[in-house]
DNA sequence: CACCAGGCAAGTA
DNA sequence: TACTTGCATGGT
């Protein structure tokens, strides 16, 4: 049993499934992808609310809409004038390439899409990865900064390692199935916002039991 | 008041 | 390649 793993099992029993990603269509994950960079997910929450309020959560009117219109319904996320612009290209970029289809976009194989979707401004290695996992259910392991910080606290890594050496890191010693990786980093996530901020709570952490000692920050 | 939140791109040396 | 800076609102 790997030290990855019996991490894994040991969150996945104190939590059990964690649902992710919370959307209700390939387009809608997307979104949520680029709204929720360095942002909490509760004002992606307001503003993803406010799209379909707003009737506007599809390709063509992310599309068609005005900058203005679009900036000031997601504007509670920060950056919202270059997340405004990187929705609005996102979604002409689908209509020219794609068929205005997400689905025409996945029919790319991973690596393929990986570098599409790496090649549209705004979205990086987190929201790619992400992407890929969430919404076109391929086995990537996705490394965010709760990740980053996770794994830095208890020795697995040192910091600024590249972000595909973290992420081998972990899909070396799992098998490569993509809902094991989905509920892997919803987990992290989790236990990142609930024991593991700028200050740890180790003592009622449930990892605790394992002896698994953090090292400083 | 400072600090953080499910990052990314562009500029500089 | 390796650092630095701008982007920006809202919650604690």
């Amino acid at each position: 049993m790997t030290i990855s793993k019996t991490v894994y099992n040991a969150l996945l029993n104190e939590w059990g499934p964690q649902s992710w990603w919370p959307a209700t269509s390939s387009l809608e994950m997307m979104i949520g992808a680029i709204l929720t960079q360095n942002t909490s997910w509760t004002q992606v929450e307001k503003a993803t609310k406010r799209l379909k309020d707003e009737n506007a959560l599809n390709i063509e009117s992310l599309a068609s809409i005005s900058s203005v219109k679009l900036e000031s319904w997601i504007r509670s996320t920060g950056y919202y004038r270059q997340k405004a612009s990187a929705i609005k290209r996102m979604c002409n970029t689908l209509i020219k390439k794609f068929n205005g289809s997400t689905k025409t976009l996945f029919s790319l194989e991973t690596q393929e899409l990986r570098m599409e979707l790496l090649s549209w401004k705004g979205v990086g290695p987190e929201t790619a990865d992400s992407i890929l996992l969430y919404a076109a259910h391929r086995p990537v392991f996705v490394v965010d900064s709760y990740t980053r910080r996770f794994m830095t606290r208890h020795g697995w890594s040192t910091e600024n390692e590249p972000y595909e050496i973290l992420a081998k890191r972990f899909t070396k010693e799992l098998e490569a199935e993509h809902t094991v990786y989905n509920e892997y980093h919803a987990l992290i996530v989790r236990l990142g916002k609930t024991y593991c901020r700028s200050k740890p709570q180790c003592e009622s952490c449930p990892l605790k039991f394992l002896l698994i000692h953090p090292v400083s920050v």
